[in-house]
DNA sequence: CTGCTTCATATCAATTTTATATTGATTCCA
DNA sequence: TGGAATCAATATAAAATTGATATGAAGCAG
């Protein structure tokens, strides 16, 4: 008795249809085949399988036996052979991810770092964008996966996931140590120079809704083109900017920074995950974008 | 990509052995065969299995990960051909037990109820012996199994499996029943009438030995063909007998019989099952003899 | 009854597997 | 160093299996 383990894949098709026309239309392969598979695989086992009827087949007790094995072995056998796809698209390939700068020295940079260790032989590609921008290379497939902040226009094409929230404070350089004494309105703020990202930012948009609400204007006396050029700028005494606090952790760039007490609380922004629902990402996007969403919960260092 | 599992087995076996030429021995296959089926599998896969070396094959990591699931889909398929085949064995068949009474009334009758219930279409002969006839029905092989009671001589040829002890005691009809007020010493028991199983059963060796250990020699005035019929002797008052403790537990035939007290305690004695060594079981016999070894921790009735 | 579905059978071409013979590389031992 | 032994790789041809098409038979629904 030597039987051919295909027989079992097809038995295994059989069993799960309940029908052999279909099983044989599942494995890509013909009935009569099928039927004389099952056949033959009756034989040699030495009993019947399947009670046949005009409606498909139904398996006997002992095949029902046999197919609590055969199942297992079947499934071990995909589990297998998925396993290795899935790490043969980790030992090459490109992952482009856009990310905006809070995002990315937030949340990102320890993450990259862990999936570079773990799969060196994929290519990251990082583009740096604000918020708008990373929707764009997304919706036109030139980045995998984006991870940006709030605010964020919701998009029927795009897919939103929330890892986690940052705080945002006020901070202002050595020449402004009279203002740490009080509490400070924003209407206070209103009155010094202020150092802003950009228009056309979403920090920007959120900045200036936030003042709105307080029926207050902003009047950025310095637009820094990027995130990493308001600290220098506040340590120089251009005046106070908003930055997320952990900016502040790095304790190079924490000297002659000064944090301010306001009255008003600035609402915790988010950042967020989004990815093109319309393209699928590949096995070491995929991969990626786990250790991203999984970042909220566990190892984030290391 | 489609992979015939045949060769997901060659695979496993290459793996077991560490080594092409022996895999295909144990696969009753052909060494270049199997060097084809490895080369064929890793191009399917896109990835090597194994490193070829001048001593065997050893598997690289990618080729370890995929045995993992291969291992338990092999396993399974074959525990899946073994489960039928035992069943199947289970269908049909007879299986021929020798049993002495003490066993079959103490021990075999309601394990025995259970496995024809269990297993239909097996059929069990019991033949009815004394325990050297036991033995000898096993040596010629007309005897699958033997469920007899101490003492046994060993041998080299026969494997012996105590199941349960049992207890003997000494009891008498309505005629005899001034005994009752005493307790006897075996020498007591020497100057009444004794009925006992005939010369030749071990039981009645049993008996002379004990009696001989005291220094007495016991005349049995009657000698009963088997164990049945002494207590309807007893009954009669035709002498005292020793029977085990569990014929007295039948509430039909306890009327009329009385238990006596003994200043020196009946050894314990066992039921015994035996089996030859040399001669192999078929399936059913095996089911029977694991029902037979397992009566002693579980369901013994039902 | 007719059309639909399902499994069974026959047949033949295409593919795959098996077996044999041989080569090449490496190790072991004298 | 040289020869036997071991192990994998390759070539090739025969044998076996598989896959595909056509067809049959039986049950069922309308």
């Amino acid at each position: 008795m030597n039987i051919s383990y295909d027989y079992y894949r097809i038995f295994y098709y059989v069993a799960k249809c309940g029908n052999i026309t279909q099983a044989a239309k599942e494995l890509a392969n013909n009935q009569p085949n099928v039927t004389r598979v099952i056949k033959t695989l009756e034989q040699a086992l030495g009993c019947s399988l399947f009670v046949r009827s005009h409606n498909g087949v139904v398996l006997t007790p002992e095949g029902d036996k046999l197919y609590a094995h055969v199942k297992i072995a079947v499934e071990n056998i995909q589990a297998g052979e998925e396993e290795l796809e899935h790490s043969k698209g980790l030992q090459k390939g490109i992952v482009s991810i856009a990310a905006s700068e809070v995002a990315l020295r937030c949340l990102l940079l320890p993450i990259l770092n862990r999936y570079r260790r773990m799969y060196p032989g994929v290519q990251v590609k990082i583009s740096n964008h604000s918020t708008p921008q990373a929707i764009f290379a997304l919706r036109d497939g030139l980045a995998d996966i984006a991870v940006v902040t709030t605010p964020l226009d919701n998009s029927d094409k795009i897919h939103i996931a929330k890892i986690r929230e940052f705080q945002e404070c006020a901070v202002c350089g050595d020449a402004y140590t009279s203002l740490l004494t009080s509490t400070l309105s924003f209407s206070d703020i209103t009155e010094i120079p202020l150092i802003c990202l950009s228009a056309g930012t979403k920090t920007y948009a959120f900045y200036t809704e936030l003042f709105a609400r307080y029926g207050l204007t902003i009047r950025p006396d310095i637009e820094a083109a990027t995130a990493d050029q308001i600290l220098p700028m506040v340590r120089n005494n251009l005046g106070i900017g908003f930055v997320p606090e952990d900016f502040l952790s790095d304790t190079n760039e924490n000297t002659g920074i000064h944090r301010l007490k306001l009255i008003q609380e600035i609402p915790p922004r988010s950042i967020c995950l989004i990815r093109n629902k319309e393209l699928p990402l590949s096995i070491a996007a995929k991969e990626l974008e786990k250790m991203i969403l999984h970042s909220g919960c566990s190892f984030e260092n290391q």
